[in-house]
DNA sequence: GTATGATTTAATCTTTTGATTAAATCATTT
DNA sequence: AAATGATTTAATCAAAAGATTAAATCATAC
């Protein structure tokens, strides 16, 4: 028997590690998650961990490059698509990408720590979604702004996506919210952000 | 002999294990980081860190404090003068904030991802600083544009400063881009970001 | 239903890691 | 220079953590 479904929660012993794993690399990170965290979340015996990936570096592995992929390769095609203008693109891609973000909230920090801790290791899976400075993107930002730097109106839009999540802990922390405020802060921004980009576009 | 300065680098050796524990915890984080490794950075005995600071979690405790005031009590002084206008803290603040991260470029991920492992405990150093929601600056900020949730322009002010650096390894490995090419870009930041910061804000 | 191979388990191993100890060294006081 | 207490060291300890093993269990083919 292989590869096949399984009791339990209807899924293989493979999938149920590999779930086990996305859920506590991605909350504790590589060094802090012991091979026994991930067993205990499998409700599996820890020798199958072995058994199955070899070592905890394997499994963090198959982990980690399909975690590069969903927070990268999620964009890239809207990103590269040359079929839709400028505004198009900055319009579709916020609400894209918050809704994934909030079924995902540890996933950039969890990312960019580890490619922090490995850049040699982990710079390379980025790379496979091909060259950013030559996306379409970008050169429509060059196009539109001639006066400023693309990377810097780039690093803008991405950023105010994506650090709402990285400060979340200490937002919450320092100011008085709730799940709930905290949700309609980020469904505000899908509307807010192209509004935003539209402004630091104007004016040439 | 106590607190005196000696050899060496002429730090005591309490102050050689702080100041080796801020430079690799900075660097790896906590679970990462191995006593071992903080006593190979100081130069001293392993048994010199136990004896000084009883434990690993002790000397974190102290270098984690640092650290916390070092990102966010940097910024409250200007925050919270009723003194200077807005503009002239949206003019001010990014050229300091810059600079001091420039120095410190592992801070803001070091401290956001332990912060993160470790709400309940962290939070409470950050609060410290006063409540930002009543700071001088976000009223500021809400007297000026009624209609947009001043956390959110908060959020886009600190997060053009602090973006970059979370972002650093993953930009280096996506963009081809020297040490200098990057400091470029930030030194550019900080005019860019006022006249960022006063687009959102205009239109009323 | 028995044989075969895959899967699972409990027990165990080895290395790593945080911490401690006892002895040695050093600085200061008398 | 001898006595005293602080500092430093090498050796060691105990627990944690990654990994392995041998036996038990299970599913499938015959």
């Amino acid at each position: 028997m292989e590869e096949q479904i399984k009791g339990g929660e209807g899924l293989s012993t493979e999938e149920k590690f590999k779930e086990a794993a996305r859920i506590v690399f991605t909350k504790k990170g590589y060094a802090a998650t012991k091979t026994r965290d991930i067993a205990e979340q499998a409700g599996l015996n820890l020798a199958l961990l072995n058994y199955y990936f070899r070592s905890k570096e394997r499994l963090f592995e198959i982990v980690m490059i399909e975690k590069v992929q969903q927070l990268f390769a999620f964009m890239a095609p809207v990103l590269n698509d040359p079929e839709t203008s400028l505004y198009e693109k900055i319009d579709l891609i916020p609400v894209s990408y918050i809704d994934m973000l909030l079924k995902n909230p540890d996933l950039p920090l969890f990312v960019l720590s580890e490619i922090k801790n490995n850049p040699g290791r982990f710079g390379k899976m980025i790379q496979a979604n091909g060259n950013i400075l030559q996306s379409s993107f970008v050169r429509q930002l060059a196009e539109k702004k001639k006066d400023v730097n693309p990377i810097q109106l780039f690093l803008n839009f991405i950023g105010m996506m994506v650090f709402p999540f990285i400060v979340q802990p200490v937002l919450q922390a320092v100011v008085p919210m709730s799940e709930g405020d905290y949700i309609q802060l980020l469904e505000q921004r899908k509307m807010l952000i192209p509004q935003w980009m539209k402004m630091m576009l104007a004016g040439e």
